[in-house]
DNA sequence: GCTGTGTAGTGTAACGTTTCACTCGGCAGA
DNA sequence: TCTGCCGAGTGAAACGTTACACTACACAGC
């Protein structure tokens, strides 16, 4: 790898010199500037980061911490992540938690070593692992917003309402709930907008709290459906929505024609599944490339204050739940 | 954070000294060398991995270079190589080429700048980006093999095997390939593999290569399952099968009742799906970790040549194939 | 008493970059 | 002509770590 003194040698200048040029600082000459640019190319310079990260301690590289790539909201989340840090030169560490506090804390040890310049989290849950307590580089929040953080997330509360005002307008007046964990707050917002759309709580036929990685138990779900008369099931995400159709099957129960479900997310497999799942669209991507920009003006030392940016969501229908009245 | 100095200083020796007890070389008496275990701990001391990188050259940090995080496969993969390179205090930089042969050659510059100690790699296509021509480190291959390099995969002429053998059971005589695209060894392994296992050729009604990303043309798939008589539906990949399954139902033509569907990865999605997938299931959390074992392998200098593990597959019998004979 | 060997520990030079303080002309203004 | 300033460029130190060559001493063998 060549390296400044290379640069340097070849052209018959100083190593600061070179470093001035390479890095935008006014002080060199029209034709020494070009020289070094066009040896720089001829080398195939390229800055070293562990040196350039002793000298001035931010390495432009940030943490990307992850409950479970298993669900696939977070692939594409970290898809977009990853594609706009990069085209801002900045590389991604990846860490997935798997669900285990454990594993977070271990992350964010390893990503603290390696001195990332920030990280970009999906906390688990609401309490902050230990380590994070010494952590002193920028953190942004996505999806789960926690006190004092910046935070990138959807208005989930819009999503439960859009969906409550189109249960009622598709004539459902008798619905359960297959609400994710609700000590997440982003899980919670979900189900008390939809909740609070409805104009009778009374409406709720019944509630069930499943984890957010659609492993559900079928007898449980299947039982529900059967026992109380909810006409449809609203699900805290598209993956329990289609775990939740997959065992209705198995009950010999089908969707729509028995039973309608709604998902949440509008992940890719939304529209892939049988039948296709009527659900709530948020802009992932949009979401990932805010929290990379947030974090961008945190490392620049812009921002003060925490910020929250909330992206709006939309209904997106399909061929999950079924018209019980006339239009 | 605590440095070499500050632990010398306490302890009242050399720097020396201290890098020597804490990398547990031997030249150190025993009551030193616990006074500055005992400060390290104290002043929570975590070694600069700049430094160190700058000093030995190595980072204690690996690239993944995936394709499309889009494709179940590649998280789970992912999550697998996190969580074993994690255990093994290796971090991870995640790079998402989202299919463009120029995001690889990005990615791998931007690896290259980190100085990542080895990369892990499923390439694009048969011809490594410009870029890797000047990447010495250690560069472990999965799911797609190539020439000089260590790779890990599944047994995909099992697979077809497998497959070719259970249609022939099943009693269909006339199959239609939707295969991945053949410029992709593992793709044509897959192929080849099920139509070498076939006693007749001439039971291949129609093949049409898609993308592995299961984008397809819906009218396309139609018209060829209308015109011509294939019973069965052998797809390259479990997202393939999945949205044809979505296609054909598009064109009223169901499955496993008018023509049967066979997938291959046994990604999650393929047990939620209606009806669920008949496929071939590969470890790939085993194929991760293997990748890491590898890699890790090749960081100490051990590995010599280079090395191919293949792991065995499974037919996983589902929803999704009809019996047309008796048992 | 001398040599050889082993243990315990030190000093210093790197690694590649950035930063600070500096020099050296040239030129404008008084 | 002198002063002061500006543009263009330089030298050296520092970041935290490791590797190498070294010292100092003790002790065994002859």
């Amino acid at each position: 790898m060549a390296t400044l003194r290379d640069i340097a040698a070849r052209v018959g200048v100083s190593v600061t010199t070179v470093s001035n040029v390479l890095n935008g600082r006014p002080n060199a000459g029209r034709d020494i500037r070009e020289q070094v640019l066009r040896a720089a190319k001829q080398l195939g310079y390229r800055p070293n980061r562990a040196a350039q990260a002793m000298r001035t301690g931010r390495t432009r590289a940030i943490g990307l911490v992850l409950p479970d790539l298993t669900n696939p909201f977070f692939p594409e989340l970290a898809q977009a992540v990853e594609n706009t840090a990069r085209s801002a030169g900045l590389l991604v560490c990846l860490i997935d938690s798997q669900g285990k506090v454990e594993g977070e804390a271990d992350g964010f040890s390893l990503l603290m070593q390696h001195a990332v310049d920030g990280v970009i989290w999906c906390p688990l849950g609401p309490t902050a692992p230990a380590t994070l307590s010494n952590f002193s580089k920028p953190v942004v929040l996505v999806d789960r917003p926690q006190p004092r953080y910046d935070v990138v997330q959807s208005d989930y509360a819009m999503g439960g309402r859009l969906l409550a005002e189109y249960a009622l307008r598709m004539g459902h007046t008798s619905i359960g709930l297959l609400s994710g964990p609700l000590r997440i707050e982003s899980a919670r917002q979900r189900r008390d907008g939809f909740v609070n759309a409805l104009p009778d709580k009374r409406r709720i036929a019944w509630e069930l709290n499943v984890g957010f990685d659609g492993h559900l138990s079928c007898d449980a779900v299947g039982a529900l459906t059967r026992r109380r008369s909810a006409t449809l099931v609203v699900c805290g995400n598209d993956l329990i929505a289609i775990s939740a159709i997959r065992c209705l099957a198995e009950h010999g129960i089908r969707v729509p024609d028995d039973i309608s479900v709604t998902g949440f997310d509008n992940i890719r497999w939304a529209d892939l599944v049988t039948p296709r799942l009527t659900t709530i669209a948020q802009p992932i991507g949009a979401i990932g490339a805010k929290a990379v920009e947030l974090m961008r003006e945190r490392m620049s030392g812009e921002a003060l204050v925490s910020r929250r940016t909330i992206f709006d969501v939309a209904l997106v229908e399909r061929d999950s739940v079924r018209r019980l009245v006339p239009r």
